[in-house]
DNA sequence: GTTGATTCTTTATGCCGTAAAGTAAGAGGT
DNA sequence: ACCTCTTACTTTACGGCATAAAGAATCAAC
């Protein structure tokens, strides 16, 4: 499933991020739920069972039917938006800048990389219709807060912020993404890979002949973290060295005029 | 939908996207399709209605029903496999170096971004479990190829070549999702968003001094190509000083030891 | 006590991917 | 010529999904 972020109602999808529910005295039953415990549930379903969770498996681990929920939440659509936004709020809203923009920056990008890491199936949701809820809005100012200390123009920082963004999820994906398939098949992702690659030298045996590039590339290789899987060691790798990158080019760009 | 690649047997899978179907003399009716026409198909279809088309859509633009896909393919998961093979075709296998990595990695980005646009779906499939196809080693292989002539060692190389595909796959989505889900609801993107801020402004009136930091970098902006439309635009700008950026910190790293 | 709003369940609708079974076509052997 | 076995494709059916519609139960206000 692809979550376009708010397809509904826009003032009722944005008044629940931003206000929550408002329950006043009211006729009828007792609400036996909430917008938070529904969120909470989603999200940990979510966790466990990735994006295709089930609005019926939400529904069950609050001893309820699917169509309870419904009550409280307009679709599914505007349950992931109130999952992703409250997800966001487990990131810290500022970051020192004692030692520079720099070191923020990488511990902004490695709260994200974790975060990630905690709830995969946040990646799945569409960053191109942006949720607009508070803490969403809060993550990308605190990033936006460390790079204006460099005094760069706004028209570059879009670019930047949105590079860095970019950057770290991509690379979270690469990881995060591959602990859930793996988990979804049943198959840890060393084994999905070593399983796949043997069959396609198998198929293709001069698979490295015709692309002398990337075999090159894949050799020298260090573990970083000997305790971490292969894939992960990997991923993190890659994600330390290419954020440098990315960092040194802000540094050339505040260093130039 | 969110497709992991290859959750059936990896062999039947590898094999398509490598070889081909084989059709010799067989008994039986004569087929009235092939893989690649239904792969034409699929991506005809995903172009128009997203990630989440129908077989049954694929089957009807190819006047017949579901079911006579599996003749050919294993499943959907597998035929978004060779979709998805199929559209990296489109690229160029081989970027000129005669001035330099610089503007052969920036034509390389242009491309991809490009392609992303005409195939918005593209940004869907995990990028996590990859492909595995021929044309998608072929891709990565051009990009390295560039990257490599920088000399840098391939420990330093692959966090490069990661970071300029999430980079570059980050701001595609961010324009090309933006257009899907406003084709799917009907509104373009600008109403979308100009609804949603509206509505956000009106619900919680002190959003500038909440975020005054993104409040500013909403500032000075300029049209990039007046052509285009407004959040096109951004996205271009964007997408345009960010890779710069990135350029720049490959730069230094090429300098520096 | 009655009314009407509200919570939650039941049932039903229309999608989806695809399994299973059936029908028709055609090649090879006799 | 006929038979047989494989293949292409359709039909039907199943279980899953989000969710619309209708009904049952609950409680505040009058």
């Amino acid at each position: 499933m692809v979550v376009y972020a708010g397809q509904g109602d826009p003032r009722r999808s944005i008044e629940l991020l931003w206000r929550g529910s408002v329950t006043e005295n009211r006729p009828g039953p007792k609400p036996g739920l909430s917008v938070d415990a529904i969120v909470d549930a989603g999200i940990a379903v979510a966790d466990e069972q990735g994006m295709a969770f089930s609005m019926r498996a939400v529904g069950e681990r609050l001893g309820r039917t699917a169509m309870a929920l419904y009550t409280y939440v307009p679709g599914k659509n505007e349950l992931v938006d109130l999952m992703y936004d409250r997800t966001m709020a487990e990131l810290p809203t500022s970051y020192p800048l004692d030692d520079g923009w720099r070191p923020a920056v990488t511990r902004w990008a490695h709260d994200m990389w974790e975060c990630y890491g905690r709830h995969p199936w946040v990646l799945q949701v569409s960053q191109a219709r942006p949720v607009l809820g508070p803490h969403e809005f809060a993550v990308t100012e605190s990033l936006a807060t460390i790079l204006a200390s460099t005094g760069l123009p706004g028209r570059q920082l879009r670019g930047i912020v949105g590079a860095i963004n970019y950057f770290v999820r991509g690379a979270a994906q690469t990881i995060a993404e591959a602990r859930a398939a793996g988990g979804a098949t049943g198959e840890a992702d060393e084994e999905w890979w070593y399983a796949r690659s043997a069959v396609l030298l198998e198929i293709e045996p001069d698979l490295e002949k015709k692309f002398p590039v990337l075999h090159r590339l894949e050799q020298d290789r260090e573990p970083v973290d000997p305790s971490l899987p292969y894939l992960e060691n990997d991923a993190l790798e890659n994600f330390r060295n290419g954020l440098r990158v990315l960092l040194d080019g802000i540094e050339a760009a505040v260093a130039k005029p």
